[in-house]
RNA sequence: GCCGAAGUGGCGGAAUGGUAGACGCGGCAGUCUCAAAAACUGUUGGGGGGCAACCCCCAUGUCGGUUCGACUCCGACCUUCGGCACCA
């Protein structure tokens, strides 16, 4: 009697023979070429849910698929630790961010481990360590030492009844505070800041480097470069040192039609050109725009509302005074916070103008105009008029005109502008890596000395829950002396933005268990850049461009030899449930681990890859499961019920038995290889499917020889092993083979014997099916034609008709297009 | 709103300019069984025709275009999903 297919019992085994025998620990000294498959570590929110397999499971599949291909394969796991939840969890259920951050990595490494994969735990990071993140802050004071970071003023969400900074996600749509319902307004803060916008120009750049074209495009449009004119209007207003204001344009060809001017509401003039007669106008439209939201003002179907400010500015070009207007659909975060408004050449100026009854002076003329009124803004190109000495050059050359005649009078220049915003990294939160910098009254900003790091978090803050950062508050951690002068001074109390801690992770799982650097050089150089990075397409922009940032950073510091951490990206889609993110707040996590103990790891994983393509997600729908359970045990069946060859087969047909056996053997290697390398998890899959069918039919025939099928089923079962790597290693032990089976070489294929003999070749009258005839696939051109024109079913459709065009795709088609 | 994707049987999907629906789920019929479950076998896009082997027409979100030929390329629109800088 054959014993049943029982992943509650084998899975286990397997997985702590491996762990005994070390079998997936990684050497740095290995002499095979290496492999670092890098997967985004997941933050430790308490349970791994469906979507963290989804992640997890198809990318190990993909890292032992290398690894059978005879390379060393790094592919290392840990915890984004530090974040928003863990302090939360902290004000709701008064437990320590720590303990309860620990607790979710036990249990969550827990569950990783179900999953089966090869990850070498000696590797593990966790970033909320000090032995992390104390390199987390080394790497802030090596981008101060190298002038990358900075302090500015930004703004924060500010709920004035708790009297704390939230983060967008603790604001609810309508701009209310998600723990009090008070309205959210913004406040500027002094903040840090890394220039990141310095290597705007290189981040557009992908170079070299394997991307999906989705996500690339994505991050050039999120750098948004643009080229422009900065153009500076005369200011003279009394008791004002500012005698210009500068705006950023990319028509300044449209310069004579300037008609006003709009300053973001944030504007540092505001406040000073303010006529005192428009003051609580203009106070009370600022409070407004402080309470939207980035994407409010942003939003191209709101309507445009501003203040007029009661101050002008003169646009040198014509002499004229321009008034000068607030609005909040301009940003001060983009180009300078002023633009020029040009309403007949601008579709926003354009609305503006016509609700406050603003002048429309056309200066590129369409061509088809009359010299009349325009029914909408024109932003087409046409002949300069109404601009003096440029009246009759086509607008597109006046860009250049313009240009070059503002710079001579030094009234302006080219410029290019960027839509990215250096990164703010400044968090007014406890639970993050503390920012190691000291204010001294004598000696100002002092960075903490790098024998001093780590910058403990003190262990008993309070977490009032209506606070501000506990870091604050902390008398012994904020009170300490200045490392230059030994002068009392305050420690800075906010903590670092954790994309920080996740730019340079994948460096640390080098050398997690360094403790004299962050990383040692000789290893990252083996290792990095990663190979293969998979991850969840939400992180397309930011993760993906601060890390890459932080590389070309530390590279030009000299602390690696490269630009580009990720040398090919796969980004896998999202799984969604009852049609949402899965996440812990709208309380739809599905978790695995029943599914798991039910079905086992390697029916989830089978399933998580058949579902649909990778980089697509989906709804996440367990009623196909039963599929992957029902083929396991097929396959189980298929290579442990003996073979038994049939009597009666003549040499004739055992020889084309075993023909087709190795042609379809050799197309299913080559077929899943090729699915393996450009990651179609799914259809790699219905390959094994179909290739497993096909063998039962062979079993039940008993057509070919025992060696034959042995030959087979080794295919089989290396094929199977990335994905179902505990069936797999059962099957190889008890068909006799040699342990383990994780430590074979991947099955090569002949292109010889893969070859087809035979086709289907389609005939088609005018593009539309009529027959099909198999064929040799070596037929010719000539030989097609003929038994194309022959068809019994093609000739009704030819009679009466002229063939004008016969068209011929070798291996394919014959494509008669009659009239 | 802006940026990026996706839309194909009852369902997940396959087909990357050349046979639409591979593979799987579900359904239906059958085998086994006292019965059911499991397992196995067959069948399964819609409409029409034929005793039958089969044949014809329609069909890939909507509308239009390019092409001998379009799920595939181009344009417009609709719907859904991801991101929009403090969730990570």
């Amino acid at each position: 009697m054959l014993a049943r297919y029982n992943p509650q019992e084998i899975e286990p085994k397997w997985q702590q023979r491996w762990a005994e025998d070390k079998l997936y620990e990684v050497s740095d000294s290995d002499p095979r070429p290496k492999w670092y498959a890098l997967t985004m570590f997941p933050y430790t929110s308490g349970d791994l849910h469906i979507g963290h397999w989804y992640a997890m499971a198809p990318s190990d599949v993909h890292a032992r698929f290398k690894r059978m291909q005879g390379y060393n394969v790094l592919h290392p796991m840990g915890f984004d630790a530090f974040g928003l939840p863990a302090e939360n969890a902290a004000i709701k259920r008064g437990i320590h961010p720590f303990t309860w951050t620990m607790q979710n990595v036990v249990n969550m490494r827990r569950q990783l481990k179900s999953i089966g994969a090869i990850y070498d735990w000696n590797r593990e990071v966790v970033t909320c360590l000090p032995e992390y993140y104390k390199w987390t802050e080394w790497f802030f004071l090596k981008l101060y030492k190298h002038d990358l970071a900075y302090r500015a003023k930004a703004p924060v969400n500010w709920c004035p009844q708790c009297q704390t900074v939230l983060a967008n996600e603790q604001v609810l749509e309508g701009g209310f505070c998600e723990r009090c319902g008070a309205g959210v307004t913004h406040r500027d803060l002094e903040q840090w800041f890394f220039r990141i916008t310095k290597y705007a120009d290189e981040l557009m750049q992908h170079d070299g480097i394997d991307w999906p074209e989705r996500i690339k495009i994505m991050q050039r449009n999120w750098v948004g470069r643009s080229e422009g004119t900065e153009i500076s209007f005369a200011l003279d207003h009394p008791g004002v040192a500012e005698k210009e204001i500068l705006v950023f344009t990319t028509r300044p060809d449209t310069t004579f039609g300037v008609t006003f001017m709009v300053l973001a509401p944030e504007h540092p003039l505001v406040a000073k050109l303010t006529a005192p007669e428009k003051k609580a106008e203009v106070e009370g439209y600022i409070a407004r725009s402080r309470r939207a939201t980035e994407i409010e003002r942003l939003s191209t179907e709101r309507e445009k509302d501003g203040v007029f400010i009661g101050a002008y500015v003169v646009n040198r070009l014509n002499g004229e005074k321009v008034p000068i207007w607030i609005a909040d659909y301009v940003l001060m975060s983009y180009g300078t916070g002023a633009v020029m408004g040009v309403p007949a050449h601008d579709e926003r100026d354009f609305a503006f103008a016509h609700r406050y009854n603003l002048p429309i002076r056309v200066v590129v003329a369409p061509s088809d105009w009359d010299g009349g009124e325009l029914e909408e803004a024109f932003i087409g190109s046409g002949v300069m008029v109404n601009s003096g000495q440029f009246d009759g050059i086509p607008s597109e050359a006046g860009i250049d005109a313009v240009t070059d005649f503002l710079a001579e009078k030094g009234w302006g220049k080219h410029t290019t502008s960027y839509r990215l915003r250096d990164w703010l990294i400044s968090r007014q939160r406890y639970w993050g890596a503390p920012i190691p910098i000291i204010y001294c009254e004598q000696c100002g900003i002092v960075p903490v000395p790098e024998k001093d790091l780590p910058v403990l978090l003190p262990e008993d803050a309070e977490f009032k829950p209506t606070g501000e950062s506990p870091l604050k508050y902390h008398q012994k951690f904020v009170n300490t002396t200045c490392p230059k002068c030994s002068a009392p001074a305050k420690r800075e109390t906010d903590t670092m933005d954790t994309f920080m801690c996740s730019s340079w992770y994948f460096l640390r799982y080098t050398s997690s268990e360094c403790d004299t650097a962050s990383f040692e050089a000789d290893r990252v150089k083996s290792w990095l850049p990663v190979n293969l990075y998979t991850g969840g397409a939400e992180h397309a922009v930011m993760h993906l461009l601060y890390a890459r940032f932080f590389i070309k950073a530390i590279r030009d510091i000299g602390l690696v030899d490269f630009g580009e951490p990720f040398t090919r990206l796969f980004n896998q889609g999202v799984i969604i449930v009852e049609r949402q993110k899965m996440s812990k707040s709208r309380g739809n996590v599905i978790t695995p681990d029943e599914y798991v103990s039910e079905l086992g790891a390697d029916a989830v994983r089978t399933y998580l890859m058949f579902i649909g393509p990778w980089e697509q997600g989906g709804e996440w729908d367990d009623s196909g499961i039963s599929g992957i359970t029902r083929w396991l045990n097929r396959l189980w069946n298929l290579v442990l019920t003996g073979y038994r060859r049939s009597k009666d087969v003549s040499p004739e047909v055992r020889q084309n038995a075993e023909r087709e056996l190795s042609r379809f053997t050799h197309q299913t290697i080559r077929r899943v290889t090729d699915d393996m390398e450009r990651i179609r998890f799914n259809i790699m899959i219905a390959a094994l499917m179909e290739f497993a069918n096909y063998l039962a039919k062979v079993a039940e025939t008993g057509a070919v020889s025992p060696s034959a099928w042995e030959e087979a089923i080794d295919s089989l079962l290396r094929l199977l092993a990335p994905t179902t790597p505990h069936l797999a290693e059962e099957l190889w032990q008890r068909t006799g083979r040699e342990y383990s089976i994780h430590n074979q070489r991947w099955p090569q294929w002949d292109e010889e014997l893969a070859k087809e003999e035979e086709i289907t070749l389609v005939v088609q009258v005018n593009g539309k099916l009529r027959d099909r005839k198999v064929v040799p696939a070596s037929i010719t051109e000539v030989e097609a034609m003929q038994i194309a024109a022959e068809s019994t079913r093609v000739q009704p459709y030819l009679e009466d008709k002229k063939i004008i065009k016969r068209i011929y795709v070798p291996g394919r088609l014959v494509n008669f297009v009659v009239k």
